[in-house]
DNA sequence: CTGAAAGCGCTTACAG
DNA sequence: CTGAAAGCGCTTACAG
């Protein structure tokens, strides 16, 4: 029963071919005759011949296996985006190895750096906001919003805004409230902005979360049963995070959703389905962005003539920019505008906006 | 400025030393003259020398990577530990190669058999409920549950549960309802088991939410507005997951938390603080048990005497189990229990459990 | 303290 | 259709 870890050589003499004979009929490069080829995968199979990676890699010049960088690991889309990514790599025979970068703007250089020293062949990216992806000697394909530049493949943020504007707009809404974290980030900018068109001739606020932070404190109340007293029928959140945010501080101020105020996200992260009401919110194809990612690094991985330009140190970050189109999730947090005012509160649309609402 | 990937002659022609003492040099093995070692340093930084991994993995028979199993792979907690595990391989100089399991059993030795055709030296595994880890010709940790046969390092969820038991005793719960999800969780079954401990006399009752909603349906009612108005004080969830789901399903049905019921969880996921009211719930440190589990896995990698005794091609799962502390976050879901029965309601426990109730 | 040499396991021109 | 040979880049005994 003992046996020693099989190599390509022991198969070789095993039928007394050569190794070359052996590499070829296992790699099906075709030179060797259908026969001789069976009996060498049979043998191998019998053998439980695993090849090994490190000879292969030293050989070729490739690892078979790319890195993924996630600007912030603790992103709830986190887990989604890995296995989509890992997913579409295993399809096409790559390993993808992690690296954290603490969503930080240095780390995430760090990040790269010890990839490449690992010998990736290529990486996909999702950087931090506003942050450029740079100094990477191998092919980058870029995760980030369809209006940054340098950006490979994302989701159309901005037609998945529109649509879930388009929801709200023809259930009646009329006067709505956007909820963003950042005004820094372009997936933002893309989603409010598609959400704004989709609303139409509708009446829009919009809160910056972080800005009102910075002066409110961190986890302070988004003062969203004002903005319902105001008028407000629906709630439109930069993602499932923040209309989750949304809808336990409306919740616990007696507000009911979605009778008295709709509310939607963006992600459909794990538990949007498991809350009451579930929250209708914008899903990433995230399958197919993974797909389009890694056959982009692939296509760059196997164009040595654009990576292999000499005299510049530069990127090789690939830049085309498909957008994949996101689905509306329809659930229980969003419907009818209620015609009246808000039912407990009388004074309605006489209260200015505030200076913290442009 | 146009230069060739510079290889370890490179430096040694730059030098006229060998290669040898290159290598000498650069992995400071010591036997190399300390002024020949920094000059080589000095031009090895100066030619930007990346040391090729294939080449030391295919001489050394060990490829400096590591593979990293989730059970669930959008599984919640997954980037906590993810970001918790590639660090502590970092700080070892050891990368991490991601296996997705769709939490199914047989996609689950799959992964593991990917990573081993990928070379890794040894593997972490988070397993799926009540599944064996095996196959694997490499070491492997795994992440579980104290009371689970092979587990490598867990939290303590005992405890954990005993100290939010007794968090809840504390505030005066004696009637608290208990939501799991499966009871073939070791895990699960851990942390119940320890809050019921830390309960002391307090009255339990127990809900299942598998088993409920294989009756009743996937995302039916919890029935939690009639456990308040029944007498139930405080709702201890398995995790943030569950509790969030009772929070909303709560405040839905326009009972207060904490003032009219108090909800804890597990987990400390990243929107655990940001929701209305907070939640309480326990932590589990990852970064420590990420340590534990990757010393162990380098250990048993450096004794050969074990992974490599013939005869059996069996498991090398390694099999000591530190229990590493919980941590207690009180926020704001938690608070006294309230004295009188529910206020909106005068049924009060005269009603049945229910037979789904244990 | 330093060097010459072998070899890890594979693939790829090149002959035959 | 098949084989002999070279070599990817490194490290490790072994000499000196």
């Amino acid at each position: 029963m003992s046996r020693q870890k099989p190599r390509l050589a022991r198969i070789a003499d095993a039928l007394g071919v050569s190794t070359a004979t052996v590499s070829n009929a296992l790699s099906g490069k075709g030179r060797v005759s259908p026969e001789l080829a069976e009996r060498i995968r049979a043998t191998a199979a019998e053998l439980g011949y695993v090849p090994s990676v490190a000879g292969r890699a030293l050989r070729t010049g490739r690892s078979g296996v790319l890195g993924l960088v996630l600007a912030d690991i603790s992103n709830p889309l986190f887990p989604k985006l890995a296995q989509a990514i890992e997913n579409s790599a295993a399809k096409v025979g790559y390993g993808i190895l992690i690296a954290d970068s603490h969503g930080d703007v240095t780390a995430q250089t760090q990040a790269i750096e010890r990839l490449i020293e690992r010998g990736v062949d290529g990486m996909i990216v999702v950087p931090r906001r506003g942050t450029w992806v740079t100094g990477a000697s191998c092919p980058v394909a870029v995760i980030d919003s369809p209006s940054t530049p340098g950006n490979t493949v994302a989701a159309d943020h901005w037609s998945g805004g529109q649509g879930l504007g388009l929801h709200l707009y023809s259930l009646g809404h009329k006067h709505v409230l956007l909820l963003g974290n950042s005004t820094a980030s372009n997936v933002q900018n893309d989603r409010l902005g598609g959400v704004k068109a989709g609303l139409g001739s509708a009446k829009v606020e919009t809160i910056w979360i972080e800005k009102l932070e910075a002066q409110s404190g961190q986890g302070c109340s988004l003062g969203l049963a004002e903005a319902v007293a105001r008028g407000v029928t629906a709630i439109a959140a930069i993602s499932d995070l923040v209309a989750l945010r949304a809808l336990t501080e409306l919740q616990r101020a007696g507000i009911a959703v979605p009778e008295d105020v709709s509310v939607t996200g963006f992600d459909d992260l794990i538990w949007s389905s498991v809350i009451t009401p579930g929250l209708t919110t914008m899903r990433m194809d995230v399958a197919t962005i993974a797909d389009i990612a890694i056959a982009a690094v692939l296509d760059a991985i196997n164009q040595p003539h654009v990576a292999g330009s000499r005299g510049t140190d530069g990127d090789t970050v690939i830049a085309s920019q498909p957008k994949v189109p996101m689905e509306l999730v329809v659930r229980q947090s969003t419907g009818p505008a209620r015609k009246s005012a808000y039912p407990n509160d009388n004074k309605t649309d006489n209260l200015t906006a505030g200076e913290l609402i442009q």
